[in-house]
This record gives structure tokens, C-alpha cells and sequence, in this order.
DNA sequence: GCCGTTTTCGGCCCGACTGTTTTCAGTCG
């Protein structure tokens, strides 16, 4: 079983966790939780580096003992530390962190007090009343506990981020409420909302207004407020009754620029900001910018920046991913935006499982101000959505003509969603497949091959002759099902050499590529089709989406393969050898 | 455990809120 940068991540945190209930050295628990964070983050599965030969890039915060400890859970698939670490310690006590309120070290006492290691045998301490007795608890903190296990119950199995649509609904009524408050002046919802993340998992929202303005009263109150975590002058806490949990911070006008940029994070990013300003014997926090106590910055994010000798860096850049010293270089991507696309490679009809015709898509495309869309319904093999067999595609082509013929300010490009089958070949004849200006394959069964098999499935796809795209390519569906097991390196070097682009498909629920592939892809070179997979007219909207993600990537517009003109485009799409 | 145009040793991001506390530790973001 192959690890991924996610599960390198899940041991080092593990790790950190351990040492904390252990009362390590502060300092090395913090080495480990950068290096989980930076792992996660990376954009390179490190095992398929180590896998192939390649030397392990150079990575902050990776120094000569963490990066051989990568390379011995690539070797072995574990952690000599962890296991270690495992055998002096109760096997489940890590989770008890996950109890909000519980950090390591109340569990540790809990651990030394009452014997306590597991979620159970918490729950049973609580309800025997023995925790209110251990030094530094009260009947509070018993309660919130008993509270708290209550919701890790009901909440068990479901997915902790929200997709970005239903987020966005809440937060866009949350803004207009807090804007009706007296003497609110400025409201902002920042966090990875601000910075584009593809799920959202709390929202923080800043706020600037004038003094004695009833901000905080009027947010606990608001109608869809579950509970109250915390409630002070500056910050708030409440949980929405749909789980969402909601910060809130006041801040002075002459902070605002420091508070957005702290409270818009990422945490990487901003530690790796203040350590630029602590060398330039500058401190940074939500306040300001300061040179001992005096406030040198912070009105706007410009200023923050500006303070520590950088270049203005958008939200979706802001992880730690390399932005900082690109800034410092005067090389910070010119990122695609929306304007940026001219057309759309992925788009359905009635003909297999959309909702309207080829005339109501192109419309709706060529009111979205895009040149071009191609068709792309499904094909045979995908029979829930209805596929299409060679005989049908036919008619469908002769009815993309005729619309051409007639229509103008858009054109209809001729394509199918082919179906890869198990073997890696394709649904469709090269002899159908030809006639087309467009071959997207997707595959739509067996998403959970073993790694090895699945790559190599997709490898012979990328190698059949008529292939333009590969869509949406790992299969995920957020909360609901986890990306394919597939050695993207691979699929990438080799959609490269056969001029094939990967797709980001800007579904909400799939956002396929996510970022760190899209930056992988720049990498590489493959170029990327930014496409909505609409089903019907008004999905056209996702391509926004889409677009977050790409910028979250690093994709410009030279990166995308629809924000070509459609002549420019056909030349690409007729490239592949 | 990492890191270095001040350093290879001695630092390591910073503040709000809560609860159990008589001045602060723990947790969280």
C-alpha cells in the first residue's frame, strides 16, 4: 500500500501528538507539525519521487532527520519513532485531542489522574463525575466535555469541510446582517474562504466599526445560531445549526489591512511572513506592523507587505507554497482569471444526461461571453447516463453542423466524454472517434483499482491516438468519495509527451484537478482545460470555481489550454503525435 | 528538529478567551 503526502502528514502529526501528551520539547513538536503541514501542501507525491530515484526537493522545514524519516515510510510504509512512540504511550490516546477543549495537557492529566485513553473511557469518567475532581478541572469543563463528546457522536462519518456553494450562502447572508448593524463600517469574510480553498471548514469573517456599535449582541443573536463557543469584545465564537462553526473579530480601521491579512492566513504563509519581518527586528500581529512599540503599517495588506519588502501576494497564493520567495523575486504568477477563458471543453446535452439542447448550451455559453464550447455526451458504456453508441454520435455530429452553419458568435465544437474501460482502451472505435474535434476520456467505473493497475489503465488511455483531455482525473467527489490511487507523476510525463491536456473540472463536488495537481501540471508542463462539465445552461457558472482553483494552482493564462483562440486551439488539439 | 548577509548554538509567531484561578495555564486559531 503506497503512502501519500497525506499520510506522511498523518504520521508526523501523530508524532507531534505524542510528544506533546509526553511534554516533549515544544520546539520539536513544532518542527514536526511544520513538516506535516508542509508535506501535506506539497504538490509532489514524495514516495513516487523516492519510488522512481528522484532526489527529495528541498523543502522548509525538511531538514537531514525528517527527510530520512520520509524516505523510511516510503521503504517500509512506517516510522520507527511512531511505532516507538506508539508502545510507551496508550495506543488511542491521540484521540482524545479531538475533543475541542482537550489539548495534551489536560489529557495527559486525565491520563495520570484517572487512567483515562480512550474516547469510552472518557465518556464513562464524565458521566461518573470524577473528572470535576482532577486539579485544574471545575464542572464546567466536565460539562463541555460531556457536551462535546455529544457532538463527535452525532457528527461521526460526516464530512468535516463544506463545499464551497452551500458555504457561500451562508456566509454572503452573514455579511448583509452584520453590514445592518449600527456602525458597522467594513465586513469581510477572510479565512481560506478569502483564499479561494475548494471546502470551507469555518468561516472567519472581520469587522471593522465604530465604537459602542452592538456588533457582538447582534451576532450571537442572529436566527441561525446553535451555540455560543465564546464571546468577548473583539471575537466571537458560534456554531450555525448546519455545523458551521463562525469566528467573528472586530478591529480598528488602522489595523484592518494587518487583521485581514492574518485572519486570511494561510497559517504557513503567515508564519513564514513573520519570520521575514522578526529578521528585519520587525514584530507583525493582527494589529500592525511594529518597530518597537511604534505602528509602522497595517491600514491596508499592501502596507503589511510593503513592511517586509514584498510585493502585494493575492489570498489564493497565500501557502507557503513557494509564493514568498517568488514575490521576493519579482515572479509572482500572473494568474488566469475568468475573462481569461474563451471556451468550454466539457459540455452535456438531453442527448445523454444533460437537461437542455445543443442550441440552449450554446447560447447560455456565448451569453457567459465564451467563442467556443465543445459537445461531450457520454458514451455507450456509461448507461445510467443514457451514452451514446456510434450511430448517435453520428447524428449528433450532423447536428452540430448544421447549428454552425447558421448560428454565429459562438462555435460548436464536435466531441464525446468516452468512456475508458477497465483494460485502459476506450468505448468508442478510432474510426468513430476521428471524425470528432474533441476526445475527452473519462473514467466513470472501477475507481478503486489498486494504484499500480489504475495507472496503468490510464497510461494506455493517454496512449490511444485520438485523445485530447483527460477528465476529470483522479475521481474524486468532495465528502463523498477520495481520489483515485494513481501515480500522478506518471500520468503527467506522459499526457505531456502525447501533447495531452488534464482537465480541472469545475464542478463544486469535484474541483479535479485540485490545486497542488494544477501546480504539478505547470511543473510538468501539461497543459490544463479548465472545463464546467455542464448538465445544464446555468452550470456554466462553475467554471468560476474552477478558475479559484486554478489560481490556487498557479495556472496563467499560457497554462490553459481554453484560453486559447479557437484556430490556435484546433492547431493544439490536432498536436498529438 | 530546523536554521543562519548578525549566529553551527541558541534561538524558534502571537494574542484572545475560558475556567479555575488569586495571577495564570491551557486551548485555539
Amino acid at each position: 500500500m503506497p503512502l501519500h503526502n497525506a499520510d506522511i502528514a498523518a504520521i508526523f502529526d501523530e508524532i507531534a501528538d505524542l510528544l506533546e501528551i509526553r511534554d516533549d520539547n515544544p520546539f520539536r513538536i513544532r518542527a514536526y507539525r511544520n513538516a506535516a503541514r508542509t508535506v501535506g501542501g506539497c504538490g509532489r507525491e514524495l514516495t513516487s519521487l523516492i519510488d522512481t530515484g528522484s532526489a527529495l526537493p528541498k523543502l522548509p522545514g525538511i531538514g537531514p532527520d525528517l527527510s530520512a524519516k520520509i524516505r523510511e515510510i516510503a521503504t517500509i510504509g512506517h516510522c520507527a519513532l511512531l511505532d516507538a512512540l506508539r508502545k510507551q504511550m496508550p495506543p488511542a490516546i491521540t484521540e482524545l485531542l479531538k475533543v475541542p477543549g482537550l489539548g495534551p495537557k489536560r489529557v495527559q492529566a486525565l491520563n495520570r489522574a484517572l487512567g483515562v485513553s480512550t474516547l469510552a473511557q472518557l465518556d464513562a469518567a464524565a458521566h461518573a463525575g470524577q473528572i470535576h475532581d482532577v486539579p485544574g478541572f471545575g464542572l464546567k469543563t466536565e460539562q463541555h466535555i460531556l457536551d462535546a463528546l455529544g457532538t463527535l457522536a452525532a457528527h461521526a462519518g460526516q464530512a468535516a469541510r463544506m463545499q464551497r456553494p452551500l458555504a457561500a450562502r451562508y456566509a454572503e447572508a452573514l455579511v448583509a446582517y452584520l453590514q445592518r448593524v449600527p456602525g458597522v463600517e467594513r465586513v469581510v469574510v477572510a479565512g481560506s474562504y478569502r483564499r479561494l480553498k475548494d471546502t470551507v471548514g469555518d468561516l472567519d469573517i472581520l469587522v471593522t466599526a465604530a465604537a459602542g456599535s452592538p456588533l457582538m449582541a447582534r451576532f450571537i443573536a442572529h436566527d441561525e445560531v446553535q451555540s455560543v463557543l465564546a464571546q468577548g469584545e473583539t471575537r466571537s465564537s458560534v456554531v450555525l445549526r448546519n455545523g458551521l462553526q463562525v469566528d467573528l473579530r472586530l478591529v480598528s480601521a488602522e489595523s484592518y489591512g494587518a487583521a485581514l491579512h492574518y485572519f486570511t492566513g494561510s497559517k504557513a504563509h503567515n508564519i513564514a511572513i513573520r519570520r521575514i519581518a522578526q529578521e528585519l527586528g520587525l514584530k507583525i500581529n493582527e494589529y500592525g506592523v511594529f518597530r518597537g512599540a511604534q505602528h509602522i503599517a497595517g491600514a491596508t495588506e499592501e502596507s503589511v507587505f510593503a513592511a517586509v519588502g514584498l510585493p502585494f501576494i493575492v489570498p489564493e497564493l497565500r501557502e507557503d507554497r513557494g509564493e514568498i520567495q517568488a514575490a521576493r523575486a519579482g515572479r509572482l504568477p500572473q494568474l488566469i482569471t475568468l475573462a481569461d477563458l474563451r471556451g468550454d471543453l466539457h459540455v452535456h446535452t438531453k442527448a445523454s444526461d444533460g437537461r437542455n439542447t445543443i442550441e440552449d448550451m450554446a447560447r447560455a455559453a456565448r451569453e457567459q461571453g465564451l467563442e467556443y464550447i465543445a459537445i461531450t455526451d457520454h458514451s455507450r458504456h456509461l448507461t445510467v447516463a443514457h451514452g451514446l453508441d456510434p450511430q448517435q454520435l453520428l447524428r449528433q455530429i450532423d447536428a452540430i453542423d448544421r447549428f454552425n452553419a447558421t448560428a454565429s458568435g459562438i462555435t460548436v465544437l464536435k466531441g464525446i466524454e468516452v468512456d475508458i474501460l477497465d483494460d485502459g482502451t476506450l468505448d468508442l472505435p478510432d474510426s468513430v472517434l476521428q471524425q470528432l474535434d474533441v476526445v475527452i476520456a473519462a473514467v466513470h467505473s472501477k475507481l478503486e483499482l489498486p494504484r499500480q493497475r489504475q495507472t496503468e489503465r490510464l497510461l494506455r488511455a493517454l496512449d490511444q491516438r485520438y485523445v485530447n483531455i483527460l477528465a476529470h482525473p483522479t475521481g474524486r467527489l468532495l465528502g463523498l468519495r477520495e481520489p483515485s490511487e494513481l501515480d500522478m507523476l506518471r500520468i503527467m510525463r506522459r499526457a505531456h509527451s502525447r501533447h495531452i491536456a488534464l482537465e480541472l473540472n469545475a464542478q463544486p463536488e469535484r474541483l479535479d484537478l485540485d490545486d497542488t495537481l494544477c501546480q504539478m501540471a505547470r511543473e510538468e508542463g501539461v497543459l490544463v482545460s479548465i472545463n464546467s462539465d455542464a448538465h445544464g445552461t446555468s452550470d456554466f457558472a462553475h467554471l468560476e470555481y474552477g478558475i479559484g482553483q486554478a489560481r490556487r494552482g498557479w495556472l496563467e493564462r499560457g497554462n490553459v489550454l481554453n484560453s486559447r483562440d479557437l484556430k490556435t486551439l484546433r492547431t493544439l488539439l490536432s498536436a498529438n503525435p
